[in-house]
DNA sequence: CACAAAACAGAACGAATGTTCCGAAAATGT
DNA sequence: ACATTTTCGGAACATTCGTTCTGTTTTGTG
């Protein structure tokens, strides 16, 4: 029962390895990279996350969860839920235009990369974005009131993710830091007034 | 000045060539994927194409100029403006959901990608969407009258392309046929009902 | 202080990458 | 028919890929 005691720090390395996919995803990035850019070794790495792939699993799962505590907590919790949104919407755009960090979002990036046909990764990215939806629709349904049709909800939730999606991949065209906050507030806005009519 | 002719139907590559990159992006396609995918030979594909880049080059431009023919001249030929967007917004849904063909937009696939960040691959990319946005401001121009702003319509343009992002990669998510109806239908309504109201 | 257990560092692996090169095959001009 | 020119088919190239394996070092336990 004895032995060297592990020196990698999990949380550590899969920050680094999330900054790494975000940016190059995940054909873009080699073992080699994550082993320079985590302080991992290849012994580490493969016995603490099972490869690249289960790396790419971690560094996944670890962004949907901040995106959530982050971005999304702020929504349910609000009292002004309109305002919660565009404050929301606002966020994204400034992450979008902040130079400092990767380009896009990583499960977006996803979306529409090969790794997206994995299962494992397939399920965290869907269930993301399902839960995503489903507070767009809450938050929603909190701005219309006691009379918000259910139907109408979940479709003004759609059109919001919709722009959400559109956001992020019309920020790398970079069209300037004015048109991408008019849209997004105008998505919100939009939103809500599909929300409430029926 | 004699000599082997040339076997290789430079249009049908290029054609095959933009099936797999549109599939499988540009760094997971190989060039021996290519080779047998167009039925040229390595020879060809360099002397050609000028390899790996020049084809997906090649592909890219294609595609772009299929898009426009296709998608964006039966706009700008339009009589009635707001059911021609609403066309080609049912077209674009349709599209996505074609099982025949491979899901998302070469375009904005590489939006996302590492290619794009090669200058060629950019400009091509760039240009496109620029057209783009140019053709729909147009239209909603013409839908909105002789009295329209034009601050507003290049707004309404925006949210249009944005919605068009969003559609595309929405679809990825498989969220069903009626979804991405409605949001296309109810984007092409909301430009236009932006594209007025000042 | 040994002994065993675990992790480290990096060599080694076969497969795949994009590109180049070369002998064989084919078609034209004389 | 022959020589020349150009393409073909694929071998060969050096890298790089993800993964595995093998000594060596470091730790905890008896």
């Amino acid at each position: 029962m004895a032995g060297r005691p592990i020196e990698c720090d999990r949380a550590e390395a899969t920050r680094k390895a999330t900054i790494r996919f975000w940016e190059h995803g995940y054909r873009g990035t080699s073992v080699a990279d994550l082993v320079a850019e985590t302080g991992l070794n290849r012994f580490g790495l493969y016995g603490e996350f099972g490869g690249k792939k289960g790396m790419f699993l971690k560094a996944c799962e670890g962004y949907a969860d901040q995106s959530r505590r982050c971005g999304l907590e702020p929504l349910s919790k609000a009292t002004d839920p309109e305002k919660a949104l565009q404050v929301f919407f606002a966020g994204v755009v400034a992450s979008q235009l902040d130079e400092a960090k990767p380009h896009g979002c990583l499960m977006i990036n996803t979306l529409s990369e090969g790794a997206f046909q994995d299962p494992d990764v397939q399920r965290v990215i869907r269930e993301h974005f399902d839960t995503v939806e489903k507070i767009f629709a809450e938050v929603l349904a909190r701005a219309v009131g006691k009379k918000a049709n259910a139907a109408d909800v979940r479709h003004a939730a759609s059109l919001l993710l919709n722009n959400l999606f559109g956001i992020v991949q019309m920020a790398r065209l970079k069209p300037g830091r004015p048109v991408l906050e008019r849209v997004a507030s105008d998505a919100v806005k939009i939103a809500v007034r599909t929300a409430k009519s029926s």
